[in-house]
DNA sequence: TCCCCTCGAGTTCA
DNA sequence: CTCGAGGGGA
């Protein structure tokens, strides 16, 4: 800043002096972007202002004002947090853990795209932060909101937070496209970390268990002000919507982030092939300790954008993308108890009860044994040492067991026979790996879960009915069932008398519920909990039958009819003999009928809107591709047709809508013209799926 | 009949 | 997030 003096040479008096100023203008900057949305100075400008304050502070700390910029925020602290969808979908990354599940990746790769096995392709190589990734969405340059990730389709709203970052520009500095989503990654360092922790602690509050959970505490704070306070780190690395292309590879896109003012990842770098690809894996191995914030391993991108887009997605992973992990964290602790415990759908499953233990900075007290044979393959016994990892996932698991370190007396695990809750027989269907309790619709254990499920996000999602509160009105006697729910509005009072409830939460409680009374078939569906019908078969069925008077009918009809109706029921395309039994099984039950009826005196239940509404001209259809594509390899193109609706096979049918015939087409041709079936050029296809 | 892929059901800790 | 089973194509 000109015209200043540098801070080392001022006195106590001009610090004192300037620092009022200083925090004077930024209060008043910060009410004209905040509260009046009209910002004074660029960002630029502001910045310095700050960055000046905090210098002063940081030489003066006896002088820092009670109404300093650092103590405050300009923003309103926000109400509880929105939901916000992103524009695109944030992605999940695999994972690969070696050299060679790299190559592999690189394989599927090529093959995909038709390369050549030799042909070498660009990677951007970026150190994979261990903290919370974010999407920032800019209008016309300037920032207009952020969420976290949630569950990729739709996260938290925590732009007032945002907002706080210093790392990140309000504007975009350059010309920007009208709207832009740009994902990153928010942080706290390590040495951060460790200060904060060491103020939690003075201060007698909670610690944070790692970095991540304290970048993720501080930026989720319903004040922002103690968001502001915290020191968190930003680096840009990702695209979503954008309203114009900004790039042609990877590299470039975070050339254009850096001119836009954002912090990218300085150690990220443009790799010229898989060579440069295992020497920089190994390098920031090596240099992992020396980092200022914790990674997890290196994400690798295919540099080429126009690569990106043909290779698309594998379910919800990018085929573009991947992250290398480093070995997972381990730690040796003792088993001190199996404990079992019993499932929605009856499944009895063996939890690890161990002594604590710090495994990659959390601390790890459980973790799942899978099922019987596990316990029995690595012969895990009550008592023993075992290894405890934490891998690129959250979820620990137990690796093997010391036997040398196993004290005297242990006995193998003896699975139990019976359910641990209702002593019903736990049977074991041969060729099954999981045994289930038999007591069904009077095993307390399943009825709870049954509930918690009813009530759980996806199904009838009633916010403040969750595990707890669910377990606790189940054991007290106020549901039974799922219908009792909605009969809660009549003990509101009797709720707002529990203990850790009020008039106010029970309130909130029964509006809750009220605003559920109207849900999709789809959900209902999915809500009842019938075995082997989770989400996506339970939309599979509401788009088949409509409405769940057509559904219910359809259903007792199987139930009464036995086999031939059942065959029916296969005819539904990904329905085959497992899930129509598990559902005329349900239909059987003549307890499960009587919660249907109770629930439909209850509820509004919508009707699924017809099948095959969808828009592209290919959805639903049967499509065969045959000879060798010009524009795309075949795996490409089978998927480009996929994610528009169409079914892809390999043979011509009378079923078959639309031949597609590349080079040299042989047999598959002539069937499809005796046939009569409809053949296209790639071209022609290409126009028909709207790819040009 | 076999193989590949998707879906369901399970779980940890903050 | 992982594992196992089901579904569907080869």
């Amino acid at each position: 800043m000109s015209g200043r003096p540098p801070v080392e040479e001022l006195t106590p008096a001009a610090a004192a002096a300037e620092l009022a100023d200083l925090a004077a203008e930024i209060a008043r900057l910060d009410a004209a972007y905040y509260q009046d949305d009209a910002p004074e100075v660029t960002d630029a400008v502001y910045d310095a202002r700050r960055a000046r304050n905090n210098a002063i502070e940081a030489r003066f700390p006896d002088l820092v004002r009670a109404d300093s910029p650092t103590r405050r925020l300009g923003a309103a602290p926000a109400a509880g947090f929105a939901r916000r969808r992103h524009l695109q979908p944030m992605l999940s990354l695999g994972n690969v853990f070696s050299e060679a599940d790299f190559a592999e990746f690189c394989a599927r790769v090529r093959r995909f795209l038709g390369l050549a096995e030799d042909a070498a392709f660009a990677f951007v190589g970026e150190p994979k932060i261990d903290g919370l990734s974010i999407s920032l969405t800019y209008e016309h340059g300037s920032f207009v909101h952020g969420a976290t990730r949630g569950d990729g389709s739709e996260g938290e709203d925590v732009t007032a937070n945002l907002r706080a970052l210093a790392s990140l520009p309000k504007r975009l500095a350059g010309a920007a496209p009208a709207l832009i989503e740009i994902r990153g990654e928010v942080f706290m360092t390590k040495a951060d970390f460790l200060a904060l922790n060491a103020e939690q602690e003075r201060a007698g509050r909670k610690l944070f268990a790692n970095p991540r959970n304290a970048a993720a505490g501080s930026l989720r704070q319903l004040d922002a002000s103690i968001t502001a306070g915290r020191k968190l780190g930003f680096f840009a690395y990702a695209m979503g919507e954008t309203s114009a292309p900004v790039a042609a590879t990877h590299a470039e896109y975070l050339a254009r982030l850096g001119a836009w003012g954002f912090a990218v990842n300085p150690l990220s770098r443009r790799l010229k092939g898989e060579g440069e690809v295992l020497a920089f894996q190994a390098e920031m191995a090596a240099r992992r300790a020396a980092l200022a914030y914790d990674i997890d391993g290196v994400v690798y991108k295919i540099d080429d954008l126009a690569w990106q887009r043909r290779l698309g997605f594998a379910g919800r992973d990018p085929r573009w993308a991947i992250a290398w992990k480093f070995p997972a964290e381990r730690a040796e602790t003792r088993l001190e108890d199996i404990r079992i415990q019993v499932g929605r759908t009856g499944a009895l499953t063996p939890v690890a009860v161990l002594q604590p233990v710090n495994v990659g900075g959390v601390l790890v007290s459980r973790a799942s044994l899978h099922n019987e044979d596990e316990i029995a393959r690595k012969d895990i016994r009550i008592g023993d040492a075992v290894v405890v990892e934490r891998a690129g996932d959250v979820i620990p698991r137990i690796v093997a067991v010391i036997v040398a370190k196993r004290p005297p007396g242990t006995a193998p695990f003896a699975f139990p026979t019976h359910c641990p809750v209702c002593g019903s027989h736990a049977v074991r269907p041969a060729g099954e790996a999981v045994r289930r309790c038999t007591g069904g619709l009077i095993c307390p254990a399943q009825a709870v879960e049954r509930l918690i499920h009813f009530c759980a996000r996806g199904a009838f999602d009633i916010e403040g009915m969750g595990e707890k509160t669910v377990a606790e009105f189940y054991e007290d006697g106020l549901i039974h069932g799922p219908g009792d729910i909605f009969r809660l509005a009549a003990r509101e009072a009797e709720i707002a008398a529990r203990e850790g409830w009020g008039e106010v939460s029970a309130r909130k409680l029964i509006a809750a519920i009220a605003a559920r009374r109207r849900i999709p078939l789809a959900r209902f569906i999915f809500a009842l909990g019938i075995r082997r019908v989770g989400e996506t078969t339970a939309k599979l069925l509401a788009r088949h039958y409509g409405s769940f008077s057509h559904w219910r009918a359809e259903m007792n009809a199987a139930q009464i009819m036995g086999s031939e109706a059942r065959s029916t029921l296969g005819n539904i395309l990904g329905i085959g003999p497992a899930i129509a039994e598990a559902l005329v099984d349900f239909f059987a039950e003549g307890r499960n009928r009587a919660v249907l009826d109770d629930l439909a005196g209850l509820l509004e239940i919508e009707d699924a809107e017809a099948a095959g509404a969808a828009q592209s001209p290919i959805a639903g259809k049967l499509v065969v591709f045959t000879g060798s594509l010009t524009t795309m390899s075949r795996a490409e193109a089978k998927a480009r047709a996929e994610a528009l609706g169409a079914r892809v096979t390999d043979s011509v049918s009378r079923r078959t809508d639309y031949v597609v015939l590349g080079a040299e087409a042989g047999s598959k041709a002539r069937r499809a013209a005796e046939l009569g079936v409809t053949t296209l050029s790639e071209a022609e296809w290409r126009a028909l799926a709207g790819m040009d």
